[in-house]
DNA sequence: GCCCGGTACGAACGATCGTGCTGTAATGGA
DNA sequence: TCCATTACAGCACGATCGTTCGTACCGGGC
């Protein structure tokens, strides 16, 4: 529906809360009961408007890594992806803006937000695990940590992208994630012995 | 004044766009035009709001860690005091909110939000500083690189507390921060010559 | 004494909020 | 061709929004 995609858009720049039936309609040049009549309240509406962002999130950033190749390059393929939605303004936007939001008001569009967020979470594990099984990550690392991690980068760099408008956004973000998939990727390049204070170029490199 | 701390805790709860002043004008005991007296405008009243919380912080999380010892210390101290008042959803929240909120709508509060959000940044990367100089923390590291990645952490940790009300997200937390930590520090202990297969204790423990 | 700036009040403003009810033009299967 | 359904518009409702106005009370300086 292509009034969905109008009210996605508005809710992600001004929030879930502040997307407001008359404006919506104006902006679809329908009549305000005429929208109405679409959805049965304000808060179906607010549900519509996350399940309708969720399927495009799903769209462009899960499904398109899943079709990478297990491992460090499907988690790599995720954080591409995901970081371009995010750069858009697009789906991301709204859940980080709507999680802000209502993190402290319960009600249905609470739990469903929730329970998104926890499945994407999931999913970000079990990407994670694969790469385990693949043998590219350290068996004993904790995947929903590593989850935990991405999730703190990808936030800290939508944040850094769209309020302060950080140039340099993208190029930290990916700084970071190397780091952490370095933490985590099994068989390290062995430092040279006692470099301390000339650490191994490898490092120094991914961290430049 | 207590107008602005009862402002305050609603603008954390719901939002600085959610924060109405008849609402608030009922929760003060004041009537809605006496109160807005005080304030000019809307605008002025979340902008002052914006200033209440920010020197709340400031006497909560960034004087007392500068109050520690040069270093390490005192960047640790940053991230304990840090986690305690945004776990007690006190003034951190509304800056993560507000940041949500206003990252795609200009005007004078995205504005302060803005440099708010800069001097911040500046002061993790500050204390990082002298951290490198005092020779704790690698001197070729970049310390706004190290201000990006724990305000990342941080972000992370706020949104699986507050909204996904994980109890592991504390510990979650303090795992990834001292892990950065560890990345950051100079002369970590050396790992056992040739060691891949079996990763060095120190490491292993650092993140189980 | 008087005046004055601050502080608070009640009432009201136009606008907009979410939400109903009613009417109607279009549509598609029987 | 008829009829049920759908998709919309029009209008109106009570509530609440930010804001303004006029008016008190109350303190201290002239």
């Amino acid at each position: 529906m292509a009034v969905l995609a109008q009210a996605a858009e508005v809710a992600a720049r001004q929030g879930l809360g502040a997307l407001t039936i008359g404006d919506l309609a104006a902006r679809t040049h329908l009549s305000k009961s005429g929208l109405f009549a679409h959805f049965q309240s304000k808060e179906v509406l607010q549900l519509d408007v996350l399940a309708y962002a969720r399927d495009r999130f799903v769209d462009e950033v899960i499904r398109p890594a899943t079709r990478a190749p297990r491992g460090e390059a499907r988690v790599r393929a995720l954080f591409e992806h995901w970081a371009v939605v995010g750069r858009q303004g697009h789906a991301e936007c709204l859940f980080v803006s709507a999680a802000a939001e209502f993190d402290d008001q319960p009600g249905p569009v609470r739990d469903q937000l929730v329970r998104d967020h926890r499945d994407f979470i999931d999913s970000i594990a079990q990407m994670f695990r694969t790469g385990i099984a693949e043998g590219e990550f350290r068996p004993d690392a904790d995947p929903e940590q590593f989850a935990f991690e991405l999730h703190g980068i990808m936030l800290g760099y939508f944040h850094a992208h769209r309020l302060l408008q950080d140039p340099r956004a993208g190029e930290r973000t990916r700084r970071a994630f190397e780091t952490v998939l370095a933490d985590y990727r099994i068989a390290p390049p062995p430092a040279e012995p006692d470099s301390a204070e000339s650490p191994a170029p490898a490092v120094a490199a991914a961290r430049s």
